[in-house]
DNA sequence: CTGAAAGCGCTAACAT
DNA sequence: ATGTTAGCGCTTTCAG
């Protein structure tokens, strides 16, 4: 059993037809007049064969490969892999196709991707992690960047200052003062923050607004009841144990994001903590694991379905040759639940 | 500023070596000799302008696009991602390219992105769910996929009865005997199951390996302890809510996958019963939510690495022309965590 | 060792 | 309305 025929191809189509290459052509972009006998009679060919045109043709002729790349450090990560599907979901609509690259964010990998992604000539890339999120980046690899968005349109999901190309991000400053004014009408006066790592710009920035919120608020907030420990379940899980470790600890903590949270609350658990009331809980991002594990974890969401808008905008726009779209700003929503509410079922039906 | 340059070419660059594009051409991909000084010439200016080839004419040219499509109903389940990133690390290292593209299980839509998917030429199709998984597909979908499979070589990630394509999958009746032997061994004797839903192939097939297996233990199983409620988390919670409101109930259950174990998870915790001696519960996939969540999920894993090495495996061979590959199937590996265990934290350490 | 020329599969002027 | 031709950017015979 042989792999694959020779594929067929225009040519093949036009002489079994009878007519040329051209025709054959125009009937399959529906560009440029033809005769209805004809058209029906290639029609009919095209579906006996099943034809299908070469896109990778199609796409050196036209200049445009119609499909973009995504760069993400982990498609595993629940953020990035929901980010992924409504973007990946609304550009197929649009007859684009997605190529998508995990870069474990190390910095020669993500280089590495985004020549190759040049290849490719995707006519957008989004970049996610890594280097974007770093807070003291190389200035060489910025500037390698830069000199990519000249040929490439690159759009990142982060702030990404120093660069000059299209950003997408969220309204974190005010999701985390959400947050923390939650804390406060549920009578918390003690905040703590597990996740992070100093080094990675969100988690520095959110540590920061964290801290002036506390403040504004009039709350307290104890150098040891930050602990960072990373960005992954586990590392919320750890920080968590650090946390309640402590002789004197917070009845409040933010996560760093809600995978950090659902670490967390393994810990809370565990150690037989009344959630809400004895130690609240939010994480921040709102992807769904956060409403189906019992009890929700309240959190404050990305608004996936505009960021995803944006990116389709974006690249719709950019097939048009236009100029670069501004960078934008989304808010950000907060979802009450569980982790930060008194009577844990009234805001968690199980069903 | 706009937004990108007119793309060099090889002439481009021939021009300005003072050579023939041929010349170039020899240079970039290596194959036929090359006067030293004039290599040197050619390599610098090419390194001058960060001349990338487009890799569009490349696969015109060379019949092969180096790039594989990869079709999932939804890249947010832990299962697929998992899948995915292995597949897809491998592939880069290999020089591969991954489209990715997410079906949601509709039909429609899985015919669309065949079709796409053939007409940008990928090398390989990577289908999972949707038909594949289905127990009683429509013949003419059936066919549809075999004809595609003619002429781009389609390979599942789990049986797919009736469609002749290379099939690569776990073997899911010795992973579910290991998990009813290790309730046995723990003591168990009332078995139940919860998740999925019977028009799914492998949610059927699990079953009939439980109830074999309970059979063969002289366990007991009654049909009110099978509980479906489908293949998401809160369908996890769901069936674990019904099956505790019975009067009398199983000691462990088995969860169809992983993800509506960590559902269930919570209605155990919620109702405060003791893990894995009033009740325990196990998964099946081996995501890494599983041993991160806390207490550990016991699971019988998959072996992600074998599976994506074979899937690298099939493309290479597929680029040489060769046959098909023959269907493998894949060992589980059962690892024992916190709800199966009576010992919680022994088998759990948090550090 | 190197260049000219052809061609991958398709589409868009340009002629007719 | 239709066919001829050229060319997208690259590689690869084939001569030289």
């Amino acid at each position: 059993m042989k792999s694959s025929e020779r594929r067929m191809t225009v040519y093949d189509i036009a002489k079994e037809a009878g007519v040329s290459a051209s025709t054959v052509s125009r009937v399959l972009t529906g560009n440029g007049p033809v005769n209805e006998q004809k058209k029906e009679l290639v029609l009919k060919i095209l579906e006996k064969h099943e034809f299908r045109p070469s896109s990778v043709a199609r796409s050196l002729k036209a200049r445009r490969s119609r499909s973009v790349g995504f760069i993400v450090p982990d498609i595993t990560n629940p953020f990035f892999s929901s980010m992924f599907l409504e973007v990946e979901t609304r550009l197929a609509v649009a007859g684009y196709t997605v190529i998508l690259c995990n870069s474990e964010s190390r910095r020669e990998r993500e280089l590495e991707i985004l020549q190759m992604l040049m290849e490719k000539e995707v006519e957008v890339i989004v970049l996610t992690g890594g280097i974007v999120d770093d807070l003291f980046p190389q200035p060489k690899m910025l500037r390698d960047i830069e000199k990519i968005n000249h040929r490439v349109p690159i759009m990142t999901l982060s702030k990404f200052p120093g660069v000059r190309c299209t950003q997408a991000y969220s309204d974190e400053k005010q999701g985390v003062f959400d947050i923390v004014r939650h804390f406060h009408e549920e009578g918390h006066r003690k905040i703590g923050m597990i996740g992070g790592q100093m080094d990675v710009r969100q988690a520095f920035e959110r540590k920061i607004y964290l801290l002036e919120a506390v403040n504004q608020y009039g709350m307290e907030c104890r150098s040891n009841w930050l602990v960072e420990e990373g960005f992954s379940m586990q590392g919320g899980t750890r920080a968590m144990e650090k946390l309640l470790s402590l002789p004197e600890r917070p009845s409040a903590v933010f996560a760093y994001n809600d995978v950090v949270a659902v670490g967390a609350l393994s810990v809370i658990e565990k150690h037989g903590l009344k959630l809400g009331r004895e130690l609240a809980l939010a994480g921040m991002d709102g992807i769904s694991l956060t409403e189906s594990i019992y009890p929700g974890i309240t959190t404050v969401a990305v608004d996936y379905a505009a960021f995803s808008d944006y990116v389709v905008e974006f690249v719709m726009n950019q097939g048009k040759g236009e100029q670069y779209k501004e960078d934008r700003v989304f808010p950000m929503h907060l979802i009450c639940r569980g982790t930060t509410n008194v009577n844990r079922d009234a805001v968690h039906p199980v069903r």
